[in-house]
DNA sequence: TATTAAAATACAATCGATTGTATTTTAATA
DNA sequence: TATTAAAATACAATCGATTGTATTTTAATA
């Protein structure tokens, strides 16, 4: 490896100290015009750059942001990690991105690998299997500045300021569950994924919430909960069609089952939306590809990206006024799409 | 932000020396065993975590992988990404994932960027834009290692040695063709990338040779080129309908096209595949939704991504012989999976 | 021209770990 | 017990940049 230009041989060849020219290539106030222009031009001709490792290792400062997810290739995060990383390299931050695999030993480790890099802050989406935030204490104590997205923690943290980024689920599930009555369907059933993760918390409460409205009976018959694997569609779509009585309806919380759902219940005789209407969450490219295309709701996994890596960055760079304030909830607005599946 | 453990903390604590701690953190051999015990157990006792900055820059070595795709959120280069973590994390490696956008500008700056970072190697793949390697020249010289994978550098790069790791497009693009004349198709139209891209000028070849082979003349009118965009494939299925003789099957180089071309064609009337046969390439998800389900080649991404990264450690963990090696190509065994577009 | 304040620059320590070498300790041998 | 080699540990420098402070230079004023 050639060795790379410091600070120091450009301070030699210019007879200054290393300080002043670090001072100059920074824009200091200390430093007199000439001497920084004549320090930058060298910086050119040399191709100096600064060297991260050492700045940060000096400033105590990684200028990193730790990214935590469950899956990289699942559409929502990838959309996701897209935009924090658009924000992030406008910001001068470099973004360490893992995958959890939707387990929390993983988790656990991916944030205890974090915390040895010193990111300055981390973005996270937490795992299907997280139910406590143990894994999160030496975090905690070291004060690193955490956002949450999407599946956030239920409970308010009261032993520390935190931010949540989360979409209006509970209020566009009510929407779409009422799309669905307005639609003049009756006996909707619903797909979960589980209740101990807030974002399926939340689209199951706004489906209670629409049939309550409207004054349709809750059938507990017609609530299934899964991980929402592909196959998890496939069993719910067999499910359904054991029932006495079909539903006119089905709601899935997300698009991946509802689209393997369909899949199979046309291949049962099924039509679909004029025997059963359905519904998706996320807006997967594969909805609007499928036939009839599905109604879902758009996400904007992008714009949820770019909030948290402005949120994160603000907790870093102001760090001490924004630790007096109290626990925050900013709420993302979706929409919802209404496509051939549910007309 | 709390003080963590240092190396000097331990130290102190057990009246030794810092190097002596950090040789028996190390499990160096120059330190008595009863010594790293207490070291150790002191080390796990106050939690103490080696800062990486400090390691990273006393040797000169970041411990990081630079990672450049066109774009995070395209299926292929997520699952490429999700491979490229999870070998990368077992390998105790951390990635900086940036992506271009498909511009020439943003790789130069990702590039620039990177190497500012003082990562340890680069993994890329080019984007569309990218027809030469000057923006490489500082990272040649930097003798930074480097794995091309998917859209490759056309041609080799006789100054320096380098891997590249690439998909059998030429040879399951002739297979993908071949499939369709046995399915008794003789008017083939295809819809080619950029030929400039290593890999739609591979998977043109393989079009080429299948029809070669089975004597079927080559018609300049049925072949297309663009960007591969959604819209792309609406644009290009209208050019088929505009043409006197519709051809009895259409070759797309992707599946995003291959897609949005059959619904368009869907929606005028055409049947899939009784009318026209399809194929795509890549396997996207909404492939194994659409209707007719869509007959195209599995690339697998992430078995790409876990090869990048054993092949960027080896070039960094021996340099030296490695460096010695010339240019090294490998190709890796992509499938095709037939569904009902074909039948 | 001498004095003084302000501006510019240099000095020195530091961030936390690593590494070559010097020194001390321990164990082996005469 | 004295000598010597080997083992274990300490010392000191280093990676490259940053920052508080001391020193020098420059400009302003008497």
């Amino acid at each position: 490896m050639k060795k790379r230009t410091t600070i120091h041989d450009l301070a030699k060849q210019l007879s200054l100290d290393s300080s002043t020219v670090s001072r100059a290539l920074r824009g200091s106030p200390l430093v007199k015009q000439k001497t920084k222009d004549i320090v930058n031009d060298l910086a050119i001709k040399l191709n100096y750059k600064p060297n991260r490792l050492a700045s940060n290792l000096r400033s105590n400062k990684s200028n990193t942001i730790g990214v935590i997810v469950p899956r990289i290739s699942r559409h929502f995060f990838s959309s996701a990690i897209s935009g924090i990383e658009e924000e992030a390299y406008k910001k001068g931050y470099n973004i360490l991105i893992c995958q959890s695999q939707d387990k929390f030993k993983y988790e656990s480790k991916n944030i205890d690998n974090l915390l040895h890099n010193r990111v300055d802050g981390l973005i996270i989406s937490l795992s299907l299997e997280t139910r406590d935030l143990s894994h999160f204490s030496e975090l905690f104590e070291s004060e690193t500045p955490i956002v949450f997205f999407d599946r956030v923690p239920m409970n308010a943290l009261e032993y520390r300021p935190i931010i949540k980024i989360v979409n209006d689920d509970e209020a566009i599930s009510y929407n779409a569950t009422t799309h669905l009555i307005n639609q003049g369907c009756e006996r909707i059933a619903y797909h979960s994924g589980p209740d101990s993760i807030s974002i399926y918390n939340a689209r199951l409460k706004g489906y209670y919430k629409a049939l309550k409205k409207a004054s349709i009976p809750i059938l507990k018959n017609m609530i299934f909960y899964s991980n929402l694997m592909l196959k998890d569609g496939v069993d719910f779509a067999r499910k359904i069609l054991e029932l006495k009585k079909l539903p006119d309806a089905i709601y899935s919380a997300n698009d991946t089952t509802a689209l393997s759902s369909m899949q199979y219940l046309k291949s049962q005789g099924i039509r679909i939306p004029q025997d059963i209407k359905m519904i998706g969450f996320s807006d997967e490219p594969a909805s609007a590809m499928s036939d009839p295309t599905l109604t879902t709701v758009d996400q904007s996994g992008v714009e949820m990206g770019k909030v948290a890596v402005k949120k994160i960055t603000d907790l870093i760079e102001n760090r001490e006024e924004m630790q007096l304030q109290s626990n925050q909830i900013i709420t993302m607005n979706s929409t919802l799409i209404i496509r051939e599946s549910s007309r």
